[in-house]
DNA sequence: CTGAAAGCGCTTACAG
DNA sequence: CTGAAAGCGCTTACAG
């Protein structure tokens, strides 16, 4: 690969200090008063010369990399990636890129993807956390590292985050199945202490005793998110195994809808008729489900939005107040919870 | 936030020089006959400082920034993040960092894109390039930078490559529905001159001809990308206004089947009976569809695994001979297509 | 066994 | 109006 032009080639071609250049092609020839006959031969050069600055000596010099880490589960979970898509397209107004890396919920993976952000000097993190890891993420506050949570956060840990009201949410969604009838409403979420899931069990209950209906532990199954499929046959057998001790279901998340439903088709599970379902999240499965899936809409557009802004405004350092978001989310309702 | 340590604060803090520091940081106190005592207190010193190494710094030193800058057409679309993924674990192996963009198949996207990574003196490119981007490729290879195509290619630029025999696929999904009984058979595809597109289109013309089956103009369907639902619905109306003029239909990508799907469901045709279905690519929604489709399975793990490899390869300049790989499909048989 | 020095490509306060 | 110089944090050939 041939070598890359620099402001010194130019400035040793034209004949002038590779200040005078610097200036010049950082439009700061106001400033440094440069003569405007000097600028323009600089310019014709920089151009005649194919010149392309150096992102990363600038950023050695700047201490500012313009880049933002982004760690999510799994980049290819399309929860991830329509996340990761407005981020992308949030930050590059701003002139900042997006690295990406994937942690599968595993809190080992997910430290040495900060690490590796970190010694690459990212200017500021996104990070949806995995469970345990309160330690990473308030090792990065103390450092005052520029960081945002999505998804989930740490309620005793004061970091910025961008969340879904997910009590809110799961309490609609347990509401609206109430309303429509359904009384053995049964939970598959997963196994995982998670601010995030902990809501939605939350609300789950909530919205039970409210109606005075007791929850019966036997009805609420955690899932293993490392063997997802295996682990959902094996709930929801138990689960169906008496055909009276349930009526309906709420998916806390999409890969558990799929993999549910991808059971209960296999196993010839009529929905709403043999069990009602209510799900976290969209996908085009649900749509063309042929009972097309009552789903809580979460705004993931505006989550990656909110944590973008958030996320600018710390690293410009316009501002060190720590911002707490919950978005609402919508119930969506369709065949699959209508008796 | 506070300033990062630097070897040279480790060298003050130890009083040697930084050299020593970073030759024994490195592991390079062999080659450097280092003191093993001194080695030792500055590894020490280097802990208690937290030390973390600044790649920013190295980069500019080595001119290697150990970054691969990954263009796809839009990362939330799962046929793209899936390839990410394998993309994103291929190259961790080898200590590098992917950084992507999002072209939209918009050429002046592209560009911008391929701008910002070569500003940040990415290592090497990964993309799946838009229409009519050979100038832009070609100007690539013009400057000797490492680069993988994935996905399409341009048969008049010698880069590499890695993608799946199209012409094969089409073929095979074609020659399927012929044996199943299907005759007319429609193909809803992109408005594209991409060769991905043009081999899908060719291997369904020659199975038909094959047969001598005359392909008709109009069972051949080109939707636009931009518009692609309100096209989709415009396209299939004329296509299934006459009962009789179609009885099966190839979908040459997931995203144009989604919509398609979307579309029949809401019209209630009856997949397979009043019309036969297969198409290109995976998803969760072709699983759970009452009547699984039959699609065509490319090895999407593989082509990015080999993308990265042979990325790596010509980046550490073991080798400069360009590499074209064709992977095979399979076709997953279903419903869908089954009389 | 260890240090001084140059240099990667850039920016910027300072001097003239 | 323009240049010389220092410095961001690192590596490495060279000298001793």
């Amino acid at each position: 690969m041939k070598k890359n032009v620099s402001l010194k080639d130019i400035a040793h071609a034209v004949g002038v200090s590779t200040a005078l250049v610097s200036y010049v092609l950082n439009g700061k020839q106001k400033k440094a008063r440069v003569g405007p006959e000097t600028a323009k031969i600089i310019f014709a050069k920089a151009k005649e010369m194919n010149y392309v600055p150096n992102q990363i000596a600038k950023s050695l010099k700047s201490g500012k990399s313009q880049t933002i880490g982004l760690i999510v589960a799994d980049i290819s979970n399309p929860f991830f990636s329509n996340l990761a898509r407005t981020i992308e397209d949030e930050a590059k107004k701003d002139n900042y890129t997006v690295i990406f890396g994937s942690s599968d919920e595993n809190g080992e993976k997910q430290r040495d993807l900060i690490d590796v952000f970190i010694k690459r000097q990212v200017d500021g993190f996104i990070i949806a956390p995995t469970a345990n890891s309160d330690n990473q993420i308030q090792h990065l506050e103390n450092l005052h590292f520029p960081l945002v949570l999505i998804d989930r956060y740490f309620p005793a840990i004061d970091s910025n985050f961008v969340v879904t009201d997910n009590y809110e949410a799961s309490f609609n969604a347990i509401n609206h199945l109430l309303e429509n009838g359904f009384k053995k409403i049964a939970l598959i979420t997963y196994k995982s202490n998670l601010i995030h899931m902990q809501e939605r069990k939350k609300g789950y209950l909530q919205a039970l005793s409210d109606k005075d209906i007791k929850a019966e532990k036997q009805l609420i199954k955690e899932i293993n998110y490392q063997n997802i499929q295996e682990d959902i046959e094996i709930q929801l057998t138990s689960l169906l195994k008496d055909k009276n001790a349930v009526d309906a279901v709420l998916f806390a998340t999409n890969t558990l809808a799929l993999s549910g439903l991808k059971y209960l088709n296999a196993k010839n599970y009529r929905i709403p008729k043999d069990l009602a379902l209510v799900c976290f999240d969209e996908s085009d499965a649900f749509d063309l489900f042929y009972s097309p899936l009552t789903c809580v809409y979460q705004p993931l557009g505006k989550v990656g939005d909110e944590a973008v802004k958030i996320l600018l405004d710390q690293m410009e350092g316009n501002n060190s107040e720590k911002k707490h978001v919950f978005l609402k989310t919508s119930l969506i309702i369709r065949a699959s919870s209508t008796p």
